[in-house]
DNA sequence: ATGTATTGTGTACGAATGTACACTCAAAGT
DNA sequence: ACTTTGAGTGTACATTCGTACACAATACAT
């Protein structure tokens, strides 16, 4: 009982509370790396303001163990650009199966937007602020994977058949038109104050339309005229 | 020539260099020190990474100075929206001026945009970053201004005959179409590497063609089709 | 001409930051 | 069973930060 050098009881801070190999444990730190530096953006801060010792504190470690995963906060920015295109891909994906032979369906997809853009909150915040933010390498990474979401919606609207009479890329045109309108209302409706559904449905009903005038144009634009 | 108390010749920062009225000096200090901020930005920091002792010291100023002008950042930001209002307005006047009555103003007025975003350069980059950056009262203050800037191209078009058959409500839907999409176009033009004349014909086009895009849609808009 | 108000300076201090170095200890490899 | 590895800890230090206070010097009001 009276061990003499008595280790017991020991109050170490990362106890292996879970049977986890050590690349999880470690993955698990990380991604709560990277959540506390978005959960710092969603507290009003840019991400080129924060610090290592900040992002570390709110993950809960100390500062030092920042470095055991990433190099700088750019390198973890760079991290969360990874989440923005999976996250991305996977609104593409929600919305292709939301049935889209439906009559208005437009006023049905920018409601599954909204949902998306609210139960994604920090990373709609990060893309938002970051894709014209300060860092440069952030904002072009962030640029890149817009890209790409644009053309894999524009390569949805060829495989559904819509707008056939477009060239490949006025359909990319058309597509980054409506992307970059997208992306325009996540911050406005993440500022929204809640529980304010009439202001909520002027915005809805505003962007709803802008959406059909897009299309509208698009249905009747001409590749053969241009030069 | 020995004068016992010699003050003379004293490397004073502040020597009275030119004729200048208290006020007029202080509104030239306080000019250096938003020049400053912006000037940092365009650096590659965001604002809410700035600090008081970084911008009065790119001002060429001690860190104290900066209080005589502005309680804390956010207030000098404050300042800087102001600058923004007075940049947008401008840029009405200056569209207005530049002949709306010919053919392919579309083009022509994509270049002028152009143009003006590069000879604003700091300012463009500052909206476009602070627009869904970090501080909501910046990111408010900003939107308000891009509203009224909106309300006013709205009202051009209106005094210019143009889109008639158009709601006052759907005209300004239209218009804010068109801004989210020039402001989107800004970051894009700003981040262009100079001289590649090829790079920005090809985004100088599809800028165009979305434009041409909205407009089209708005031509056919029917607003007795809404509820 | 004299006094006052205001703009900018100099010094100072506590708090926070990035990061280097040495450490612990459990998991993985042998 | 042992060694090695590597995630996380603890301490330390130079630097930077925001801001308080006293001061200097000049423009303005009297």
């Amino acid at each position: 009982m009276s061990n003499p050098r008595t280790p017991a009881t020991r109050t170490s801070a990362r106890a292996p509370k879970e049977e986890l190999s050590r690349s999880e444990r470690k993955d698990l730190t990380r991604n709560s790396l990277t959540q506390a530096a978005l959960q710092l953006m969603g507290e009003g801060r840019s991400f080129t303001s924060l610090g290592i010792r900040e992002i570390a504190r709110e993950a809960g470690m100390v500062p030092n163990a920042f470095y055991r995963h990433f190099r700088n906060t750019d390198d973890l920015g760079l991290a969360l650009v990874e989440e923005v295109g999976i996250t991305l891909r996977r609104l593409l994906r929600e919305a292709r199966q939301s049935g889209v032979a439906q009559d208005d369906i437009v006023r049905r997809s920018v409601g599954v937007y909204h949902q998306y853009v609210l139960q994604n909150r920090l990373l709609f915040l990060f893309i938002s602020s970051e894709r014209s933010g300060g860092s440069r390498i952030l904002r072009l990474a962030i640029r890149n994977d817009v890209i790409h979401f644009t053309n894999e919606m524009a390569q949805d609207f060829r495989n559904l058949g819509l707008y056939q009479d477009l060239s490949t890329r006025s359909l990319q045109m058309v597509c980054g038109l409506i992307v970059t309108t997208m992306l325009a209302a996540a911050p406005e409706i993440l500022d929204l104050p809640p529980n304010q559904p009439l202001l909520e449905a002027e915005m809805t009903e505003n962007f709803v339309q802008q959406m059909q005038v897009v299309l509208l144009g698009a249905t009747l634009w001409k590749d053969k005229a241009r030069a």
